[in-house]
DNA sequence: AGTTGCTAATAATGCGCATCATCAGATTGA
DNA sequence: TCAATCTGATGATGCGCATTATTAGCAACT
């Protein structure tokens, strides 16, 4: 019934107690030698219960407390549709350890958007305040930008792995590494020798991180890296059907649908002929699409770990929390620094080779020495 | 670089005026009485340039102005995964509102959650107040819950239509009543004449409206209205074969996928022996599920009309607003309660009735009086 | 009796901002 | 020439909370 919000003076009055006392109960222990007695403190609690009191987030942030409020800041803006579909999972495991959490997120969506990117200018973090914490997702460019974040000692963390510049920076990735690894086992055991890497020369680190899973699956193999960068799909499918790759693992920014279709166009039926692996969930998932066989990124999970991460960071930082810092342990520095493992998934887009149509018709690896498509620093 | 926030106190130190002359400045206007010369205005708006000054939303919040953050509640949990799918699209318009206005989202994910559904609890709604304005979507039931926030005066907005209680809610709803009549419509143009509605009993808005389309659109052709409303998909099934039934409507929650699965055991194809219209999108939709006929909400857009009307009544609500409340109008109450066209969809399970199959053979519409299945209160 | 030590609480302060009440100086009117 | 009016700004206040500094009360020593 009340008209006006109910705060911790009101409680404070029916509780007989001073406003203080009251935030001190709510906040648990004592800052500096405070202490309630146990029989005040019930007096408290009941009136908070009596009233139904809950704390207004926008004074506690002010007055340099938790709102129980966490950020998310999106480096790629809403639209077009594609980008939401491939962050919208990231949404849901978020949303899902908020719940559990018992948090509100804070989506910053005022954030001025430049063709198609969302920038974190420097009034723009000054917004990330009202939130406790903040999560980082999508690939950004500017260093900058985060350093005013290390400076202020503000707690955030990455939803992808971070690579070079990674050090200092807790976040959440995926093994695509790993991941790509697999695939490349998964082949030979079908018994693929000539498999085909079709990647943009993105520089991002999911596609660093595919391309090393390449080079180190094949290399594992003893067979040779091959490695196909056109920028247009149909000549990409000529060519894996000139170089007679039995098979070829796809980032899925490379259209594989396409790439599938132009494949059979040829005559190259997807997976009898080639056997198509997608190193990722499709970007744009359509009625009707193929099945993929590959692996997924744990998109959901990545998100709810971060979250979770945030979460604690958060804590940590916390004046409360420093001061206690003796007895609960703080987050460890194992823990800055998640990678999640990619699941294969069992679709329809690989076979077993065709033995007469492999250059080789025996099991062991193809031993003779070639050179690299490309320079292999490693 | 600095380490510390910068506030109105320090561009106002800058610009050699007073913290309120800043303050004075960012809000435009004067509040009482109060004029600053263009000399000074300039010279504060250097300054805010020059420092990249941008307001604390909390500070802004707590001291009785807008923070230019807007909430999203959910009736719905977020998991499992069904309510997701439903509400996800609604969030995308929204997002790109929330970008086009420049604020930010405040998810309310720290409501508690009790069997599946998010609850308004008297303490929850005390942490809307960090937002300047609320958006609510999804079937809710409490009444009081809804007296609190017209009582308190604050902002919200309804997506979905209100019904009953709806006279002094804005909404911004789905004209479902008017999508089914055309499915009626498309379905007669197509010389079908026993058209079933396969539907829940729910007394959900959407269902209620379905319901009156389907009515009124069989009464506008002469035709007699046929309920089917069985728990089992199977026995649904089973009575739309027995009734002979040409044509059914169904509502997206009643397992439409499972339903023509059913019928097409039975012997049926759909559509050339029954032609199946959907009502509203699948609400899970999966890979190689049908490429249904029928209407389909305009959640997106729901979602984004929805956040600028919040926007207009928030701006309205604010105390500025209502001393200049002369100069430009206000929302109009036409605005108040908006309702969507829901777009036919032309997909593949539609098609002309077979004649050899009806009971008449003639086109024109079955004029035995006959006794409608229920008790038809209009 | 006076000092120390401890417990249990309160008063006071500031976070950053919007706003109301006030005021200094310039201009006008009688 | 002195009051009345207008212009352009400032000071003070409070929003609701966390936190620091302070105090009141009381038991235990010396």
């Amino acid at each position: 019934m009340p008209r006006r919000r109910i705060t911790q003076t009101d409680v404070a009055a029916m509780a007989g107690v001073s406003q203080a006392t009251v935030s001190f109960v709510l906040n648990g222990s004592t800052p500096a030698g405070v202490r309630i007695s146990e029989e005040t403190r019930q007096r408290v609690l009941d009136a908070i219960r009596i009233t139904g009191y809950t704390a207004n987030p926008a004074a506690q942030r002010l007055a340099g407390g938790l709102a129980q409020i966490l950020g998310v800041f999106t480096y790629e803006a809403t639209f077009p549709r594609a980008s939401r579909d491939f962050y919208g999972p990231f949404l849901v495991g978020i949303e899902h350890a908020a719940e559990r959490l018992g948090v509100d997120l804070l989506l910053f969506t005022s954030a001025p958007v430049a063709d198609g990117r969302r920038r974190l200018t420097r009034d723009g973090w000054q917004r990330l305040g009202v939130a406790d914490g903040c999560l980082l997702l999508g690939q950004h460019e500017d260093r900058g930008e985060l350093q005013h974040l290390l400076d202020t000692n503000y707690p955030f963390v990455f939803i992808g792995k971070r690579g070079s510049d990674g050090g200092r920076l807790p976040y959440v990735g995926a093994d695509y590494v790993g991941g790509t690894v697999r695939q490349i086992d998964r082949l030979v055991a079908l018994g693929h020798r000539r498999i085909g890497y079709v990647g943009m020369r993105g520089t991002d680190q999911p596609t660093l991180d595919r391309v090393e899973g390449y080079r180190s699956g094949m290399k594992g193999h003893g067979l040779t890296t091959r490695f196909v960068e056109l920028d247009d799909v149909a000549a990409t499918a000529a060519e894996i059907v000139d170089q007679r790759f039995t098979a070829v693992v796809v980032a899925p920014e490379n259209h594989p649908e396409e790439l599938a279709d132009e494949l059979e166009r040829r005559g190259r039926r997807v997976p009898d002929d080639v056997s198509v692996l997608l190193l990722g969930q499709p970007h744009h998932p359509r009625r009707g699409g193929r099945n993929w066989s590959g692996f997924s990124v744990p998109r959901e999970e990545m998100g709810a770990r971060a979250l979770y991460l945030l979460s604690r960071l958060v804590s940590d930082d916390s004046p409360r929390r420093e001061r206690e810092a003796s007895r609960t342990p703080a987050v460890a520095e194992a823990d800055l620094h998640q990678i999640l493992v990619c699941p294969d998934v069992e679709g329809g887009t690989a076979a077993p080779a065709r033995t007469d149509d492999t250059p080789r018709t025996d099991d062991t690896p193809d031993d003779t020495p070639q050179t690299d498509d490309r320079t292999d620093p490693a």
